[in-house]
DNA sequence: TATGAATGAGTATTCATTCAT
DNA sequence: AATGAATGAATACTCATTCAT
């Protein structure tokens, strides 16, 4: 809807304290009033935005998993390039958002935690899982390896909805991504003796 | 000071509107009106918080390459020994409070940018230069690798101060980081041929 | 309006600053948050208390000397009646709170003493120069007789909306004002032998 | 005494509730608390500045008028050099504090309606009693002429201390006074006939 | 369904006053 | 006597929420 998608630009932008309602209604083209037509209240509306937009994503990627049936290299790729896309999205404004109001907002912070990071957690592993199964990688324990998979994508997400908004750094995200799949399959490549 | 030690704790936790002023002097066990004899407002406070308290720890980082004579693989412990301290003090809250706040603050977003980020930066990129003159790890692009480097730690870092306070899912930061070394370890190891 | 009313007879009671704009709120029958809809803030309220009020006094003053064409004599009656109207009336809080808040509104000063003080100046001047001209008067400087007409009633009007609300001692500033146009006509009246 | 003088420039220029103690004890040369040694509070200190002035001021007044011999004209025209005086001098800061702060200070405006303004009327008076006494006046109700005697002046003196003091329009009360002189002497000369 | 004027609870900030030194 | 750091009551202003239209 046109409130969410305002009210997730400006959440991101502002944080939930520092965004009034009066500009989401603003920015969607709507009177104030009307946006306690579809939510009970700043808080509802806050929910939503963070429940409604990142659950479909989710979904997507597991599909895109499930019917890969090639190189385990390849599927690490193809997993890298969704992350690629909320990076480049305004999707990518969730989980920032999620990272600056768990304080308050644990409900939420649960909520992501148990339906977007476990089973994003869960996605990889299955991945890592499966390459060390076909011999591609050399034995290593998943859960472990997950944030070292994940954390560079997610920092230069953080980065591009955050700090990186407002300074002249700025990072060629795909250029470290080539970098860091090289290092990993490296790194995950079976031993030579084995 | 007790009150930026108090003004942090709750900052990072509640985010900078969120935060009362009221708590603040509460926490630090003094009276509202005392915290305005030592700082001029509450973006005043909020700046202090940030300015004071990270640039010191990056200096000893900094000193601690410095004085290093030994393998580079045992700099990148060091270096990550820092990263570890911080995910585990209240330091850590600062990253995460200048992500939440970027968009309200754009200069604190450059100060830490300018200040903490590029500072972090060059110090990991002459780490791997080292590395590489040394002939211990092969030729790569430092500036492509360092979100390689630290993204891992930092997701960490995030967490424990946002969504992993709320969320049952832990993670074992030590173990992860032994896992990046090794896979970075590996990642980087000279080609056999070279 | 009725906020503008009541924030008239509070300032001029109380003062700029020790009038809450709640109490002004109260007074015109609404919340405090209303105010805000139709004034940016206290000082704007208070810039519109002094503005709005009277220079459509002044403008009819200047109408009815227009018009006018009996004897100056008249036309000196008339203008001081509406000085005894404004005594009279609410109005005449306004001088009061201007001469009284002139150090923290220095604007408000400025604007009083060109909008107002000076066309009322000129008013006079016009008056006495007319009384003058058509052989009513002697000969008189017209700048240096100004403050010796108003001072008389204008010091009524400061004690009636200031110290004389709480004194027991009363003007008849009716009878005075006869008395001072008594003095006025025999101290202007042209020279016998001129 | 320092403070006390320190208080009356400070009141009479932003009125009581804008004048900070801070203020008053800067401009004394003393610190905050020094000011609790001599005056009780922030009122207190109001009521010294008003009541400790003024008094010896009048009783000036009062014993110059006393022991005058030669014409009433001449009388006239010495309690006119003391208000000249007062207009000129700090002690003039003080009416104007009376009529700002009346309607927070009741008891004050009292104090100054029957010390100051009904003692000031009665030297008036007196005067006035006199001339009409020696034959010098022609008879006429002495109090319905007392504002009409001092308001000029009174007006020069409040717009010296407030407005004036912001704005580029000057008057030149002494040349205002000889005016006002030569009105009343004229206006007050016994009827030829009589 | 949509509006936007009105509300009033909530917070940053000021400053008279105190009191240990 | 003199200080000035600490206090906390008091007030301007904001903004989520309501409701008559």
């Amino acid at each position: 809807m046109e409130i969410v998608a305002a009210a997730l630009a400006l959440f991101a932008a502002r944080g939930y304290g520092a965004t009034k309602l009066e500009d989401v209604a603003c920015a969607a083209g709507i009177a104030k009033g009307t946006i306690y037509l579809y939510f009970a209240n700043k808080e509802d509306l806050f929910r939503a935005v963070v429940r409604q937009e990142l659950l479909p994503a989710l979904a997507r990627i597991e599909a895109a998993i499930e019917v890969h049936t090639g190189p385990t290299q390849d599927l690490l790729r193809l997993l890298m390039a969704h992350f690629v896309q909320m990076i480049e999205s305004e999707l990518g404004g969730i989980p920032k958002l999620v990272v600056s109001e768990a304080g308050n907002f644990p409900e939420i912070a649960q909520f992501y935690a148990d339906e977007v990071v476990a089973r994003g957690m869960a996605i990889i592993e299955r991945i890592v899982a499966r390459g060390v199964d076909r011999g591609e990688f050399r034995p290593v324990e998943a859960a472990r390896l997950t944030p070292v998979l994940v954390g560079p994508m997610l920092c230069m997400l953080l980065w591009r909805h955050s700090i990186g908004r407002h300074s002249a750094i700025g990072f060629d995200h795909r250029a470290v991504l080539e970098t860091q799949i090289d290092i990993l399959l490296r790194g995950l490549a079976p031993e030579p003796g084995a």
